[in-house]
DNA sequence: TTTTGAGTTGTTCGA
DNA sequence: GTCGAACAACTCAAA
């Protein structure tokens, strides 16, 4: 008879360059299984969001289609799964790629514990980060918290390098399907209302989808990445996120292939970017308590405000800033948001409504395809003055010299914020410099069809930087 | 061992 | 209009 193993499809949901499945299929017959774990992320900073959620029901399918529609989907907690699994089937072996966040690892290492005790044979491989987050260190064993020595010397110059893309999987015999498992629908991922079919008119999903995304990307946007990678209206950012967030693709597939044809400016600032990306799973890898806490104590202190009403305006884009609330909107609409646009609404909602970063957090958990928890802990933080390597509480985003820089002609401001788009350039970032006769001539009754400003950028500016000067003492 | 300079993403103020 | 300094405090790395 021959042996079987399972390959447990985690953050990883392709088939190229899968270190596990590889393994898996190499060993026997392979039953590769998906677990919709509802029991260890019950904290709801770690709960997969409903945009998330839509997303992978759709990751799954394909990959369940990619795979002879052969895949095992369960929900529930992995520990009992794979314990019913192993008592049913005649299993040799179990594997996955690792995952990276407080509680998988926790989760995950009682598994393995288990697996040997029963004389399973349980093997791990690295799928989704280029450096492991333990192999890089000081000269002194201690983890960086700058992202420039962490990057530079500690990854680039102080590792042999990220390891390769493993070759393509000859042949992979897959068990029939177990009786036990249940079908996609059954994992109850796609929300309830109406929202999802906005977000399907913007994505493709998948792997071929996101390998499809990558080549066009590497063919064109990289070209200038360096300098438009700022803009939201060019198009010169990846978009790659959500793929690479479910492991659609790897970080290796890209590292590796995108070190040609393109500047090498543009190059190594876009190996930086995923450089930052490793840096946010490093941190959260060290100081797992930074995913629900301030990294920096100092900032218990702060005094955050609990405002429904501002909250409100900014989640649904009508704070009366143009370039925030086109921002707040293109989230809504297509669950991504450009990252300097990012940067901007969660400085505004930090700094200027001075609401708690992890309420910031928790909407963009919801709404983005590509939520992480590393990302979104690390840039969240990074924002506040609260993280590692942190902005300085003085460096408060602008959001109207923001826009006119980096919106210089408003294609994007007007794309999400179409109320405004005959308002003359010179106001769009300023609305309320307009005067009566051009406000109603561009078709906005001001405060009724467009919002006026909930805070004033001077006033709010003052009292958070009031306040942080007080926290430091 | 100690010292020194540098460090993703910005803004404001005053010369 | 343009430009440099100031806006802290701390980590890291090189000298």
């Amino acid at each position: 008879m021959k042996k079987i193993s399972i390959h447990w499809f985690r953050n990883d949901l392709r088939i190229n360059d899968n270190p596990s499945l590889k393994f898996a299929a190499e060993n026997g017959k392979v039953i590769p299984i998906f677990i919709h774990d509802t029991v260890n992320n019950a904290q709801k900073e770690f709960n997969i969001g409903e945009a998330s959620a839509w997303w992978l029901h759709y990751s799954l399918d394909a990959l369940n289609k990619s795979l002879d529609e052969k895949v095992n989907f369960f929900s529930g907690d992995p520990f009992k799964i794979i314990k019913l699994l192993i008592k049913n089937y005649d299993i040799e072996s179990v594997s996955w790629n690792r995952c990276y966040s407080p509680w998988e690892i926790k989760r995950d290492t009682e598994i393995k514990t288990y697996l040997k005790e029963s004389n399973i044979k349980v093997s791990t491989f690295n799928s989704s980060l280029l450096w492991e987050p333990w192999e890089v260190l000081k000269d002194d064993n201690s983890p960086y918290k700058v992202f420039s020595p962490f990057y530079k010397k500690g990854c680039l110059k102080n590792h042999p390098g990220p390891r390769k893309v493993v070759k393509k999987i000859e042949n992979i015999v897959l068990n029939d399907k177990v009786v036990e498992s249940l079908d996609i629908k059954s994992l109850d991922l796609l929300p309830n209302h109406h929202w999802k079919d906005k977000l399907g008119q913007h994505w493709n999903i998948g792997e071929a989808a996101a390998m499809d995304k990558y080549i066009k990307f590497r063919d064109s946007g990289l070209l200038d990445y360096k300098q438009g990678r700022n803009f939201p209206a060019k198009e010169n950012v990846s978009m790659l996120s959500p793929h690479i967030h479910f492991g659609e693709i790897s970080p290796h597939q890209i590292w590796f292939d995108s070190k040609v044809l393109a500047p090498e400016k543009d190059i190594v600032h876009f190996h930086s970017e995923l450089g930052w990306r490793e840096f946010s799973y490093y941190l959260i890898y060290h100081f797992p308590h930074m995913c629900t806490e301030n990294l920096n104590k100092q900032f218990d202190k702060f005094p955050w405000q609990i405002n429904t009403a501002f909250l409100k305006a900014w989640q649904q884009g009508k704070t009366g800033y143009p370039i925030v609330d086109a921002g707040m909107r293109e989230l809504w609409e297509t669950g991504y948001m450009h990252n300097r646009v990012r940067m901007i609404v969660a400085s505004f909602l930090v700094k200027n409504l001075l609401i708690d970063w992890r309420v910031g957090l928790e909407w963009f958990n919801n709404c983005l395809c590509d939520s992480d928890l590393a990302n979104n802990t690390a840039s969240w933080q990074w924002t506040a003055g609260s993280g590692a390597d942190a902005a300085p509480y003085f460096r408060i985003f602008n959001p109207i010299l923001q826009g006119k820089k980096f919106d210089p002609d408003g294609s994007y401001t007007k794309k999400y914020v179409p109320e405004l788009k005959h308002l003359p350039k010179k106001y769009l970032f300023e609305p309320w410099e307009a005067d009566h006769t051009i406000l109603t001539e561009s078709g906005i009754d001001y405060g009724v069809n467009y919002p006026k400003p909930i805070v004033s950028i001077a006033h709010s500016r003052d009292i958070a930087l009031h306040a942080f000067e007080k926290i430091k003492k």
